[in-house]
DNA sequence: GAGCACTGC
């Protein structure tokens, strides 16, 4: 006790050399002030453990209020078994009788799948039978047969625009819903609609934290007369309306929360120290270090290398300390190691990034380190343009987090702030539906049938001037007409495709133009949509052979033809795994994107698009494909910025403008037309003209481009991203000739003068 | 001169 004590206020000690030192916590924050004694996790997944889950209990209170009540809330933290039991609970008490289904969704693919075989396991029969799941190029079920089919919430928001009352389900259970993702905001706002409609449906809404109240009161259709309070479901109670909340707790162990006693001025710094203090005090139990990026994880795990081996040196200590890092952008293989149980005398230190948060759970995690930052996309709908950005987390965030720390036995979470700061953050994350760009979102709700996206009833209302961005962008595109309506021509087509809106229309466009590079567009579209950021593994120290990579397969027209060039060598190459190691390619997004090619290619036949056909190297018309989906980010080479103190050789930064609607002529000869207006001339809803100077502002290539060090006169891009020097960055840029812009979008771009 | 995390019949 007496060395945990000195562990938790190592201040005398540690305060010096790292101005790192943490408050011991009188009042621990604690997950599950229940404390309780049960088998480890592993022994949960067997059959005859299921009636021990927290669940179990609530099994006929929660029968009751589904039956009377159209919409339950259900508030289970982690561990209480809800998603593995409520659906079973259901099937028992008769709601999957008639051929109707338990539908449970989840905001990810994996969590789907292992969570079916799971319950198939517990109920006893083959997956696919009783009990399937569907996600995304994988359905495992038997129309007639599966009564319980978890699904990710994409595959049903999918599922809906063929049936849009969900008629072959009785119960729909959002699982994770606290996640608030985008598709489970727009689901809930759907389901929220299909119970007016269909007032036999039962909606269970499931959240592991403190929004009970604010699901309570979306479902709530409280005094508006036009709904029918109470309907009969047959035999049995009226139905409430209003909501029930249910609260299950958690089968967690507690974790005491610890702050710092001042600000640490270096979070990666400051969470590395906090770890060799962990590994100094030689409790047992692997750390868990919260960081945000590739980059922060990679020192931490280099300064933590260090700190082992001069451990391992000056000995005395139990266990090495292995520091391992864990990020998307690692090989698979890569990330197994964080996963696989450290060997015979060494402790595990996983560094990772915010994948550890959600998608990836690590056994035998005892001690969180927190940075309390997370990285995170933010939206500027003013000027169209997205960053990735450095913030606080939220409270429910960091709560996530520290319970990681308590799944195996009690744990203890550092957080690298002061609790005074820590009260300051927000309670929770800002839903993706309103920092997000909302172009396919919108598409899919019209799709859907929702003519008054405005209207639309929201958890989270998304920002009107980002709705406005995303219908005015539509209405360039085609997909959207004067009315907003979905066109024939366009919009309805590129509904059924699950690519965004403006990749559709590029792919759409591939296979109408006169000269049709339709084969070439699919691999470029599937290999963007399987690997936005590109097919490359990114481990550290491959820099300059990651490069040299890219290289042997880039071209002059710019990043998206030259995934061409890596699509057609993978294939040549026989999709051989050494090859794309010897490459640096991830192999996983190579066959995914075969996968997405597939898959597209299929949905584009069903649309009674032509057989796919080749360019044979025409890329003028390859380039024009592309710029018909992406003319909106066009942008023109404006001057070379030289930094005076830069060495004579250096190049400077090639500076680019946008071309966007500002109005106002233009020296460069092509100017975009103030206003955005749909394919037939006329003014597009909602356009906006010289609000914003987008004309303004300075651009550069991202230099992990092909075309970083060329400096062509004009380029469309795909994505912009703000870098940390404050620059705009393009990103997946095409060299384009200006004609080409003024033949595809006369409608956007006129010769200026 | 450089990559938070997900998802789509």
């Amino acid at each position: 006790m007496a060395q945990q004590q000195g562990f938790l206020k190592p201040g005398e000690r540690s305060k010096k050399a790292f101005g790192v030192a943490f408050e011991g916590n009188n009042d621990p924050y604690v997950h599950n002030k229940k404390q309780r004694t049960q088998p480890p996790t592993s022994h949960q997944r067997r059959p005859r453990d299921a009636d021990r889950l927290p669940v179990a209990k609530y099994r006929r209170q929660l029968l009751y209020l589904v039956e009377t009540h159209a919409t339950v809330v259900v508030l289970g933290e982690t561990g209480s078994g809800k998603t593995t039991q409520i659906p079973q609970f259901l099937d028992e008490a008769g709601w999957t009788e008639g051929g109707r289904m338990v539908a449970c969704t989840q905001p990810r693919r994996a969590a789907a799948v292992t969570v079916a075989s799971r319950v198939a396991e517990e109920a006893g029969c083959e997956l696919g039978e009783a009990v399937g799941y569907a996600v995304r190029f994988e359905s495992v079920m038997q129309q007639g047969m599966t009564r319980i089919k978890f699904l990710t919430d994409g595959v049903l928001l999918r599922e809906m625009m063929e049936d849009p009352l969900l008629a072959r389900y009785s119960v729909v259970m959002v699982d994770e819903a606290h996640e608030r993702s985008l598709a489970t905001d727009m689901l809930l706002g759907l389901l929220k609609k299909v119970q007016r409609r269909r007032p036999d449906l039962r909606l269970i809404v499931a959240s592991a934290t403190l929004q009970a109240e604010e699901l309570r009161a979306f479902f709530d259709p409280g005094r508006d007369s036009s709904v029918v309070k109470t309907v009969q479901p047959g035999p049995g109670a009226p139905v409430q309306r209003t909501p029930a909340i249910i609260s299950i707790e958690g089968r967690t162990h507690p974790v005491e929360v610890h702050f710092l006693q001042q600000p640490c001025s270096n979070y990666v710094v400051a969470s590395v120290e906090t770890a060799v203090d962990i590994h100094k005090a030689d409790l047992p139990g692997d750390i868990l270090v919260f960081l945000t990026g590739q980059q922060e994880v990679e020192d931490a795990v280099r300064m933590l290398d260090r700190e082992a081996e001069r451990l391992s040196a000056s000995s005395g200590y139990g266990s090495k300390l292995l520091p391992l890092p864990l990020y998307a952008g690692l090989t698979g293989t890569a990330q197994a190691v964080a996963f696989s149980p450290a060997p015979r005398g060494y402790r595990k230190c996983v560094v990772a990034t915010n994948i550890a948060e959600t998608s990836l759970t690590l056994e035998g995690v005892v001690y969180v380190v927190d940075s309390c930052f997370v990285k995170q996309r933010a939206y500027n709908p003013l000027l169209g343009l997205e960053a990735l950005c450095v913030a606080p987390v939220s409270k429910a965030s960091a709560t996530q987090r520290a319970g990681r720390a308590g799944r195996v036995r009690p744990g203890k979470a550092f957080r690298l702030c002061t609790a005074q700061d820590f009260a300051k953050l927000p309670d929770t994350t800002v839903p993706e539906m309103q920092r997000a760009e909302l172009q396919g979102m919108v598409l899919q709700l019209k799709a859907l049938g929702i003519d008054n996206i405005m209207r639309f009833e929201w958890l989270a209302p998304p920002p009107a001037e980002a709705m406005v961005r995303a219908l005015e962008a539509l209405a360039a595109l085609g997909v959207l007409d004067q009315d907003a309506r979905l066109t024939q021509d366009v919009g309805l087509p590129l509904a059924s495709l699950s690519l965004d809106p403006s990749l559709g229309k590029a792919l759409l466009t591939a296979f109408r133009q006169s000269v049709p590079c339709s084969q070439e567009m699919l691999t470029i579209v599937a290999m963007l949509t399987a690997a936005p950021h590109g097919p490359w593994v990114a481990p550290p120290g491959v820099r300059k052979a990651l490069d040299e990579a890219k290289s042997r397969f880039a071209v002059v027209e710019g990043d998206l033809v030259s995934l061409l060039n890596v699509w057609r060598a993978w294939q040549e190459h026989g999709c051989s795994a050494q090859w794309c190691a010897k490459q640096l390619l991830n192999q996983h997004s190579l066959r995914k994107a075969e996968e997405v090619r597939k898959q597209l290619a299929r949905a584009c036949a069903r649309l009674g698009l032509p057989e796919p056909e080749s360019c044979d190297g025409d890329m003028d018309h390859l380039r024009k494909g592309i710029v018909a989906g992406l003319f909106m980010n066009a942008a023109v080479f404006e001057s070379t910025d030289h930094n005076p103190l830069a060495p004579e050789s250096d190049p400077g930064t090639h500076v680019y403008r946008l071309i966007r609607p500002v109005g106002g002529a233009d020296a460069t000869g092509v100017r975009a037309r103030s206003g955005g207006r749909d394919g037939m001339g006329r003014a597009a809803p909602g356009a906006t003209t010289g609000a914003l100077d987008a004309g303004r502002l300075r651009l550069r290539i991202h230099s992990g481009s092909v075309l970083a060090r060329c400096r062509p006169e004009w380029v469309v891009f795909q994505t912009v991203q703000q870098s940390d020097s404050g620059w705009y960055e393009m990103q997946g840029v095409t060299a384009v000739q200006p004609d080409m812009l003024l033949e595809v979008a006369p409608h956007f771009f006129q010769k200026s003068r």
